[in-house]
DNA sequence: TGAGCATATATCTTTTCGATATATGCTTGA
DNA sequence: TCAAGCATATATCGAAAAGATATATGCTCA
């Protein structure tokens, strides 16, 4: 799936500039499983602007400059229609954070227990970010079954990745720990 | 993270051919948290080569074309520890599965039903793959604590992704299967 | 016996990322 | 008070990476 279709379907829910399809990707419901960059953003929406799969309207706005309002075209859904009936492709996980782990042997000391506790507060904070933003949706949005559902799989997921890291800091912390107080002795 | 730093770090597990660097990110322990392709490994690994991070040598096989098995220098192990001395990257998650639970009124009929069954099939094979491939890395590592510990968390996000799809499996089936039904009536 | 798959390397095109540029108003702390 | 920094907003450039494809060969199995 390209980032084409990611701004369809965004634009199903409501009209929205680039800017504003940007921070749904970044910080609402979306962010749990998506990604787009500007750059990849708008080449796409001025793109799909000429194929008429989308229309534009300039909002004027005090001082700002102009927001340029992208809405989706009955073409555009069409294509987002047709886009959307092939098999997802499978799920991509990126962890740097588990890539350290493995190399931990090449870390600077005391720079696991680091990782490790900024860790553990990136998955409390992500995990408050979806129970307390009320919505965590496209502004008007509402009880839309898909989105909880969505919500409710990243919590699960979340919070098993928090508990298995509560449960196993000792394992991986202990042994820098001790090292540390032998070098300091 | 780059992928040279990827394949700095494999090369400290054994050495390897490009095409077998590819078989760990895709099959090992690193598939849970990695992503790599031909197109980003080959290109990294010869630059290296010419930088003097990593050595080669040509494995001649009867009938196929030779393996050029690489190594990781000593200035290559210093370029990964340097790599390795920063803030690890937030944690990335893509799923079209669930992008297209977003999106399930633009889909087809009956589809839902079907990336659904498929999707909780997908995670129980993943699970399967951590617990019976005994070991899941790199040939003759055994026994390696971080190696545990990202199989271990790979199983606990993956366990909770299949239980809430088992929970959830209602919810969002049951409305397809009845207008369907109600179609064929 | 021939189709398809696994091994193996490599490159090309397209997509996407990440950084940066530009412009402006609002907030906030020295 | 006023400058710094942040949020809003759009856009583009170069680098990185993905994904598809090319090439070559041997093995398996229907």
């Amino acid at each position: 799936m390209n980032v084409r279709t990611l701004c369809l379907g965004i634009l199903t829910f409501q009209e929205a500039s680039g800017y504003e399809i940007k921070k749904m990707v970044e910080d609402e419901v979306f962010s749990h499983f998506i990604d787009a960059s500007y750059g990849s953003i708008y080449p796409a929406l001025t793109k799909m602007m000429n194929e008429g799969l989308v229309s534009v309207r300039a909002e004027e706005q005090a001082g700002k400059p102009d927001k340029k309002v992208y809405s989706i075209s009955q073409t555009g859904r069409q294509e987002l229609a047709n886009a959307l009936a092939v098999d997802p492709a499978e799920d991509k996980f990126k962890s740097e954070f588990l890539f350290q782990v493995m190399m931990r042997e090449f870390l600077p000391k005391s720079h696991i227990a680091d990782i490790y506790d900024a860790q553990m507060q990136y998955l409390r904070d992500e995990l408050e970010h979806i129970e307390t933003s009320a919505c965590n949706c496209p502004a008007g949005v509402t009880n839309h079954q898909g989105m909880e559902f969505v919500a409710g799989y990243g919590k699960a997921c979340l919070s098993a990745g928090l508990k298995y890291l509560e449960e196993h800091k000792q394992e991986i912390i202990e042994p820098v720990v001790a090292k540390l107080k032998a070098v300091e002795s």
